[in-house]
DNA sequence: CACCGGCCTATCGGCCGTTA
DNA sequence: TAACGGCCGATAGGCCGGTG
């Protein structure tokens, strides 16, 4: 169960760009989330123009604002702050920009407390996700438990095994391919009792820039 | 009747918005 | 501005229905 998002122009945004950051046939990390998540009254919120901005080129974002995602600005208040404050921590620079995308499980964005299920999830939209992971020169995808879960159930993606096989360095890791590596790695919006094991994967994400 | 897998729910540590 | 409570994601255990 989800609550879409109220406003028809960002929903447009995301049916123009069902994706944010690079695209995904593009991206070199792919990180994939739940749904992305809008404070409701984001249309009268000053920052709107940059959301806007930024879902139009989120590559020329990060150069001219330097930071990677409008809710970093402090106009911005609402959902998903957390979570790119988190994200940040990586330590990812402008000059990276190009090589970072995210996707979402719900093509669409939402507003609060969103708790999906099998049958919230369109059939066409996994197999495109799945064609952005296995069918593409991304190398590095990050995949969160909670996700990771709903994909297992969604029966789409029969190359993702029940748990991750592997440790590589601090971060879990799914399935390692010929030049594709499938990662688990904590939800960007942890904090508290595992903000320490998100850091420790922050700083392995961080070294794999240079591959 | 024993086992298995899918699903649900409780619990935990801790942030953060609300309230006064 | 201090205290409280609602809520989050991760995790583990338990319930239930299907199967051999």
């Amino acid at each position: 169960m989800y609550q879409k998002h109220p406003s028809k122009k960002l929903n447009e945004l995301f049916q123009e760009k069902p994706y944010q950051g690079v695209s995904p046939e593009k991206a070199k990390f792919l990180f994939v989330g739940l749904d992305a998540n809008y404070a409701e009254n984001i249309e009268s919120q000053n920052i709107f123009d940059k959301v806007v901005e930024y879902h139009s080129d989120g590559v020329s974002f990060w150069q001219k604002y330097k930071v990677h995602h409008p809710f970093l600005l402090n106009e911005y208040r609402g959902d998903g702050k957390k979570y790119h404050k988190n994200f940040a921590r990586i330590g990812f620079q402008e000059k990276d920009a190009n090589s970072i995308s995210f996707i979402e499980i719900l093509p669409f964005p939402t507003v609060g407390r969103n708790k999906l299920e099998k049958s919230d999830l369109s059939g066409n939209h996994l197999s495109q996700i799945n064609d952005w992971i296995m069918n593409s020169d991304v190398k590095f995808v990050f995949i969160s438990s909670g996700v990771a879960n709903l994909m297992r159930k969604s029966k789409q993606f029969s190359w993702l095994p029940e748990k991750p096989k592997e440790q590589f360095k601090n971060l879990r890791m799914y399935r390692q391919g010929e030049n594709k590596f499938v990662f688990s790695h904590l939800h960007f919006s942890n904090y508290g009792k595992f903000e320490k094991q998100m850091l420790l994967e922050a700083e392995t994400i961080r070294e794999l820039i240079k591959y």
